[in-house]
DNA sequence: AACTATTTATAAGA
DNA sequence: TTCTTATAAATAGTT
């Protein structure tokens, strides 16, 4: 369309070709942008080169594009054939909901701060203000939820200190019940050394939930959720 | 592009936009198909009007290059974001697509901060993510939007100060001519200042100009939405 | 739909 | 690939 008209055949030059290539599906890109914006429409389009490269430009998901397609072309015989248009037709209900889908589509890309490019101040002002709204709302229930788990941790921690401390005693009281039976006689030192050891590895573990359920410590494996977004792993489940 | 240059947006009247619809999915399905004839490539080329229709071409079988274009972007780490797509069966075309309706509705309550009572800290980090880069994004662009806007202005203003200049000008010529004639004689270099101080305030035309590009109006008819707060004291420096 | 003044796309060349 | 520019094509508004 320039310089000179050409005729619709490939182009042999295989550089001319590709340049043309480049040109072509560049206005072609914008074209269909152009065509879902200004016309409220969906448009998914797929280029494979010669080479078989992919480019491809979706005014919304392609994946929901193409999943829209598949549904709407199964009603239809395959007409699919190379070249022309279709003008294929479907429900009303099908229809409304389709374009209910879309429109969900594109608030949520929106939000997302995808395909804000033709946006004009106002539009982005309105998403920045949703988004913001979003945000605080979002980071005022993180926060409850994050107290509401220390209060949780905090409580079973005690109880938990509390069962240490009972099954301390009972293993002690134990402890010197076997003590007398089995050593009975034995006045080795090392002997009686090596039960304590045990006794002392035992309660490790009591050691460690003691450690999670302390209010100090707790403080401070909990509060890096708040900042960095670390998973919460449940701890107690 | 003709009679008159557009700007891409949404267009209002949905005669028009039908009309322009039509017209232009012409236009790019010719487009589509001179591309993959021309330059060998296999085009596919999905529409969905704002109602629902579905046009389509393709160069070959449309299932085959979605079949191709699904491998190709299964083997690309799609960049997309979490959860947005959404995979179900084609078992019940209607009750797929509410289903995805309500999962679009569910994701984008949670963005605008609703119903987020019952997730867990996890759940409302990922969203708080979502929003944060969401937001970031949309920032960034309406701060470029703002830029160009600002840059537009100040070419505009500064044609306007040219064009006030030169309307001075020809008054101030205009008025030394009338003087000469009305006070032929008089040297008093009074009157000579005089003449200059009304051209400044008489022509209520070229104040008016002048007036408009001034910085205070400026700020308040420019633009209705860059009134929350924005920087826009250095214009016309 | 058809018409046309304009805008846009682009073929060829650099 | 990019830029330039003459020309072909597309198209917005009108009839």
């Amino acid at each position: 369309m320039a310089r000179e008209k050409i005729k619709i055949r490939k182009i042999d030059n295989a550089t001319a070709r590709q340049v043309t290539f480049s040109k072509r599906r560049k206005g072609l890109f914008k074209k269909a942008q152009e065509l879902a914006i200004l016309c409220d429409a969906e448009v998914g389009l797929i280029i494979f080169s010669s080479t078989g490269k992919l480019f491809q430009f979706s005014s919304s998901s392609m994946k929901e594009i193409i999943e829209k397609h598949s549904l709407q072309s199964k009603n239809i015989p395959r007409v699919d054939q190379p070249s022309l248009v279709l003008q294929l037709d479907n429900s009303d209900d099908g229809a409304r909901l389709n374009k209910q889908a879309s429109e969900l589509t594109i608030q949520l890309r929106n939000l997302r701060g995808e395909n804000i490019e033709n946006l004009d101040i106002e539009q982005l002002q309105k998403i920045e203000s949703t988004l913001e709204c979003g945000l605080s709302r979002v980071l005022e229930k993180k926060e409850q939820k994050i107290v509401e788990q220390i209060n949780d941790l905090q409580q079973k921690g005690l109880k938990l200190i509390e069962e240490n401390a009972r099954l301390r005693n009972q293993i002690s009281a134990l402890h010197v019940e076997t003590t007398w039976e089995s050593v009975a006689g034995n006045t080795d030192p090392e002997n009686a050394e090596n039960a304590v050891i045990e006794d002392g590895q035992s309660s490790e573990c009591v050691s460690n939930i003691s450690h999670l359920g302390g209010s100090q410590d707790l403080n401070e494996s909990a509060d890096p959720s708040l900042k960095l977004g670390l998973p919460f792993s449940s701890i107690w489940k």
